[in-house]
DNA sequence: ATGGTAGCTGTGCTA
């Protein structure tokens, strides 16, 4: 079975490269990201045409995280347990004592089964700055799903935390590491959240598969960054000890950033056996 | 040099 994330930066501009990936690659469950639409704008029309069922969580322009699978799709969710929202008025001056407030959850998860497989589309939030209070947010985003992510391993489930982590495990992992000193993705307790999958018995597939330093997912539309080949490995599949032993290879999709009209962020492939 | 590019809607936000 094929699984496959890719943050695809707005479904409706890339619908005709996905579908195109998706005959190429021949993967059975694919985790999007970005979709920056709401459920009512999904194009789920043509993923079904295309022969794969549909699972899309959007509320605005803003985030967007679907799931479509040809090996069956369900039990969606749209939140893990205890993902936290954000509201920027919030976080910074606090719940209003008057209206009772509760930070909304995002558009930044969404969970089904799909062929025997728990699978997550997940879009961890950027972080901004390392004093933003949207990089609080994103460390307390990261430590409740770990905690979740613990349980549904201790339950024994096959996981597979598919997405765009908006993390840079390793100074190897970025094309010039001074580049990034004092900014988010690189900095200790980011990484260490990161991390934390690994101590709670998860196991990064693409790192397992594809360890060469400076294999990157992710390309800045700025500066002709993917000409010059400064990269990001920010996409990632962590498996819980139950899917981890069914691993049998791993690949990035390179060669989806070139040409007109491609997304940031290039397709991030994991093979399990049977 | 505080720029640059892309995608959503916008008189800017987010990445």
């Amino acid at each position: 079975m094929r699984l496959v994330t890719w943050n695809v930066n707005s479904i409706r501009t890339r619908l005709d490269r996905v579908l195109a990936f998706l005959d190429r690659s021949q993967a059975d469950v694919l985790a999007i990201q970005e979709t920056k639409c709401r459920d009512d704008q999904f194009p789920a029309a043509a993923f079904e045409a295309a022969g794969y069922e549909v699972a899309h969580f959007g509320l605005s322009q803003w985030n967007g995280v679907a799931i479509v699978s040809r090996v069956g799709l369900t039990d969606v969710a749209t939140q893990f347990p205890g993902q936290p929202g954000f509201a920027k008025t919030i976080i910074e001056d606090g719940p209003d004592p008057l209206l009772d407030v509760v930070p909304p959850v995002e558009a930044r998860a969404i969970g089904a089964t799909c062929g025997g497989v728990r699978v997550w589309s997940l879009y961890v939030p950027h972080g901004r700055g390392l004093g933003d209070p949207h990089y609080t947010y994103k460390l307390a985003w990261l430590e409740a799903l770990r905690t979740s992510a613990q349980d549904w391993a201790r339950a024994g489930d096959a996981v597979a935390l598919m997405g765009d982590w908006n993390v840079i495990p390793l100074d190897t992992d970025v094309y010039d590491a001074a580049d990034f000193a004092g900014k988010t993705h690189v900095s200790p307790p980011e990484r260490a959240a990161f991390d934390a999958f690994g101590e709670a018995g998860y196991t990064e597939l693409t790192r397992a598969f594809l360890p060469e330093e400076h294999t990157y997912t992710y390309w800045d539309y700025q500066q002709l960054a993917f000409p010059r080949n400064k990269g990001l490995r920010i996409d990632f599949c962590w498996a819980s000890p139950a899917l981890a032993g069914r691993a049998a290879g791993a690949a990035i999709d390179r060669d989806e950033r070139k040409g007109k009209g491609a997304s940031d962020h290039v397709p991030v492939i994991v093979d399990l056996a049977g």
